[in-house]
DNA sequence: ACTCCTATAGGTAGGCTGTA
DNA sequence: TACAGCCTACCTATAGGAGT
């Protein structure tokens, strides 16, 4: 096979041997990236064309002709000696292009990697290791290599200036003297794995979620049975040690192995195949809560590039809330809700309506309320007149984690985890599975996408999913409060 | 993607006990 | 009585898990 490596498949190739080898040989095995996964994407294309602002005279290549045409204007504007976008070269088997090729003294190059991320991770030394490598293979004289990233202290006031918004990390002494000088022996091998007849094979562990989450997954775990030793609670040192002496299930871990009490609770219950009960626990919890009770739930989005003033890089914004409001415990939950509308900044309106709904007393039920406080703190600081009201709230809220995260109850059915969307079917039987919008990502994309967007045909569809969806959140922790109380 | 929180693990310091 | 060694408790750093 005539392989040509691009810089994509070298970081695939240095995670796992076994995936690059699907990439080129079996292609069809590999799903599709996600929608969710696809708005990272396309947040990155965004970020890139921020980037380029900062080079008003650059060119960009275009690659919408042959792959040869790409190469060839790439060789002609190097030759202009003019800021490139996107310079398309390759040299042995080694293709890729470069977000930014900047000209500098002496004919030599500055290399500008841009990542929508907000700081420097090892794969992005990787990343531009193997760029530097082939331009210069290329006959390129680079001189400086830059990460490009998100400053995520931004603070967005007006027009976006990309030059706050991004900042320029130099990792040229890294690549020179290490990254680059290891790719000539890494695509050797990756080669090598490609050709072989049958994939390479490969054990699964850690790597298979570092630095991206594998495509290829399921299919390389899907030799374990259903519930796993890979799903202790907090545990992901033991699980590898016992796939290695062939235990698999839960319920078979040998007694010399020592596991924390929580861990010992899902052990037990797996094999009773009944939940775990802390009824004294379970009361403490509940004897927290006065009525009347307000179960409340916010959905945000965050994009790389702050949409509003007085905002910032990846910052939550909230555009919804639902409230449950249980007067009297035992009672029927009364429901408020918003969903904003229109592209201004949702928060004054959010603030405005989640304040009317709330009351000044009773209990303020979330679930990892760290989360909705932190929002609240967060958009008090853009609006200091709720600050005083933001700290009241702070004072009436309960966490319904708490109890879970505690194994004051467990049910085997939550696979070792304490999350909603474990929990909620687990204890009442209602379930997230047949909901079209059925978690907070895509929750956040779809609302983003029906209000940003030019792709909104399905607006009114998409915010009465979206209405269900937040709804379900609340109703489900008065569920499972009621739930609860059956076990005191 | 990011961010916050917290459980856990590991390390250090201080105190106690036992032995010389 | 003094010293050494061990154990415990606390603190800090990190990794995992929750949310979107």
């Amino acid at each position: 096979m005539n392989i040509r490596l691009s810089k994509t498949k070298y970081l695939n190739g240095l995670q796992c041997k076994k995936l690059l080898w699907y990439i080129y040989n079996e292609p069809d095995a590999i799903p599709e990236p996600d929608a969710t996964t696809q708005a990272i994407f396309d947040q990155g294309h965004l970020v890139g064309e921020y980037a380029k602002k900062l080079f008003p005279n650059g060119v960009e290549v275009d690659h919408s002709e042959t792959f040869e045409a790409g190469l060839r204007q790439t060789r002609d504007l190097i030759s202009k000696r003019v800021s490139i976008f996107e310079a398309a070269l390759t040299y042995k088997r080694c293709y890729a292009r470069a977000d930014i090729l900047e000209p500098v003294a002496d004919d030599n190059w500055d290399l500008i990697e841009v990542k929508s991320s907000t700081d420097l991770k090892d794969v992005n030394y990787h990343d531009i290791g193997f760029q530097y490598y082939l331009y210069t293979g290329a006959g390129l004289k680079i001189d400086k290599c830059y990460l490009m990233c998100i400053d995520n202290s931004y603070v967005r006031k007006g027009d976006i200036e990309p030059c706050k918004l991004l900042k320029k990390i130099d990792v040229t002494d890294e690549i020179k003297t290490s990254y680059s000088t290891m790719v000539e022996n890494n695509v050797a091998e990756m080669v090598k794995a490609i050709n072989s007849k049958t994939f390479p094979q490969i054990d699964i562990g850690a790597h298979c979620n570092e630095p991206y989450d594998c495509p290829l997954i399921d299919k390389c775990w899907s030799f374990l049975p259903e519930r796993n030793v890979f799903f202790l609670y907090r545990n992901n040192k033991l699980p590898m040690t016992l796939i290695q002496e062939g235990v698999f299930e839960l319920d078979k871990i040998p007694e010399k192995y020592e596991i924390s009490a929580k861990n010992q609770i899902q052990v037990d219950c797996e094999k009773t195949g009944k939940p775990y009960i802390d009824s004294q626990k379970i009361k403490e919890f509940l004897d927290t809560i006065q009525y009347p009770a307000y179960y409340m739930d916010f959905e945000t989005f965050a994009s790389a590039i702050p949409m509003f003033d007085n905002s910032s890089p990846y910052k939550q914004i909230p555009f919804q809330f639902s409230v449950h409001v249980v007067k009297e415990k035992g009672t029927k939950p009364e429901h408020f809700s918003f969903l904003a509308d229109g592209t201004d900044d949702p928060r004054p309106e959010f603030m405005a309506k989640l304040k009317n709904v709330m009351g000044t007393k009773g209990s303020v039920i979330a679930f990892k309320a760290s989360f909705e406080m932190y929002i609240l703190n967060k958009c008090a600081e853009v609006l200091p007149e709720y600050q005083q009201w933001v700290d009241s709230i702070d004072e009436r809220i309960i966490d319904l984690l708490q109890p879970f995260s505690d194994f004051a109850y467990y049910h085997p059915q939550q696979d070792g985890s304490c999350s909603l969307k474990k929990v909620l079917p687990a204890l009442t039987g209602k379930s997230y599975d047949d909901m079209e919008i059925g978690d907070g990502g895509t929750a956040s994309a779809e609302y983003c996408r029906v209000t940003f967007t030019e792709d909104n045909k399905d607006k009114k569809k998409v915010r009465k999913l979206l209405e269900e969806y937040c709804g379900l959140d609340t109703m489900g922790m008065v569920d499972i409060v009621e739930q609860l109380y059956s076990f005191k």
